[in-house]
DNA sequence: GTGGTCTAGACCACC
DNA sequence: GTGGTCTAGACCACG
């Protein structure tokens, strides 16, 4: 289980991280009570301090999504995949909601819009549709 | 024509003012040659530091939107309705991408994604319906 | 206002800021609007390095305490009187509670509780009676 | 006699150990001479790495609260029963006074502080009652 | 001026 | 080995 992070993107990489640990316990990539890498090994597989994968952990378990294992580790909770369900949905929603907002807002059209939206889909459904498929 | 700013929204004033010129310019809301408020103006419409607009307009004058009429203020450019459109497109359209790749990443599938899309819209499209039939 | 920090103390400096911010709130020392000490300078005055001022404020945030008013600082929210009551409320009840589950497992009778209780109390509900008064 | 543990409670778990360890000998649920149960018992029983027990038992021998016997394992001192009453009492002391500086900084009243004070004590003076009294 | 992010490196407690 | 805390200093975006 990997994580793919962009340094030089506009959203800050701890919260790059954060974000990537709840999609893929939404997805199952992450079930409860599994470990998450150590901050440590993180570190050096990213490439990146290991304050801001502490920082991205740190915000998990105040999310509720990571609790400690004392002197071992951290591990995602059992009770969190529900919580990331949510999470992810409201946070596709509120993007929708914005793209929404300015295709309206800008004069296009929905029908404009829903084509661009199905476009859109069927390039990313299709390059991840294997790995769903299986 | 007046702009809506939410001052505690995570995206800068700034780019508010001119991402919404740019869509007014789009939906022809604003026309080529049409001024637009002067600094001092908007500073007071909006209770916002004149610094910041000027930085909008600054930007907006660099993104060829913009243009000087000399000592009497600024006018949006006869040939920026193409660039506009174009702006906006290329904005929506990596709104949408964005909340496609987090939603498929987060196992969300296809179905639900869709219908989440068409939920949105219906809101969204009947609340400016007036305004857009028009 | 101001803050009194112990840096030797067991728990960590930035949380001692957070819940004493959280307390002056619930003592209406603070008020909804009123702006709390910029990080810089909270950190010349109580000679502590800035980031762990600004990770207190950070997480003064996400509980809904603070928010930002950007470019000028961080202002009490409206709203957080409520919160930080109720805060107060369950971080005393917790105390609380801790104690008397070590006094009555540990075989203290319950009127030795009650004067050890009502002794502290006097001493210390006398030294801020002056205050408290007024 | 055993103890209960929470793995992922605040405080550590070999001062859990000591604690309750202390408040059982302050109870007279431990007697001096009495033996208590051995690392490698202690370590299968609660599921806990054996050198957390150690490192427990190590400190309450520095504490004056057990001893060895040679090669048979540890006993209580019969001089701890008074020693283990006083750390009762400071501990519980200590944690009251606690209590009451967070609610009267606060703003809680003493009215207030006195009512939440009974109210947990008929809670948990009721739950205890029953093993106390006989 | 404000806060936010990141890096570097040190030290600690816990298991 | 693990995470947690703190310091130092640099850089950035925002108003």
């Amino acid at each position: 289980m990997y994580f793919s992070i962009d340094p030089n993107g506009e959203v800050p990489i701890y919260e790059q991280l954060v974000r990537q640990v709840k999609l893929a316990v939404a997805d199952g990539v992450l079930v409860g009570g599994q470990m998450v890498p150590s901050v440590r090994q993180l570190s050096k597989d990213l490439a990146i301090n290991p304050n801001t994968i502490a920082r991205a952990y740190q915000e998990l378990q105040s999310d509720l999504v990571l609790e400690p294992l004392r002197g071992r580790g951290l591990v995602v909770r059992r009770d969190s995949f529900t919580r990331c369900t949510k999470a992810r949905n409201s946070l596709v929603a509120e993007t929708v909601r914005r793209a929404l907002a300015d295709a309206l807002s800008g004069g296009m059209s929905a029908a404009e819009l829903r084509d661009l939206f199905e476009s859109e889909l069927a390039k990313q459904d299709v390059s991840n549709g294997k790995d769903t498929k299986s």
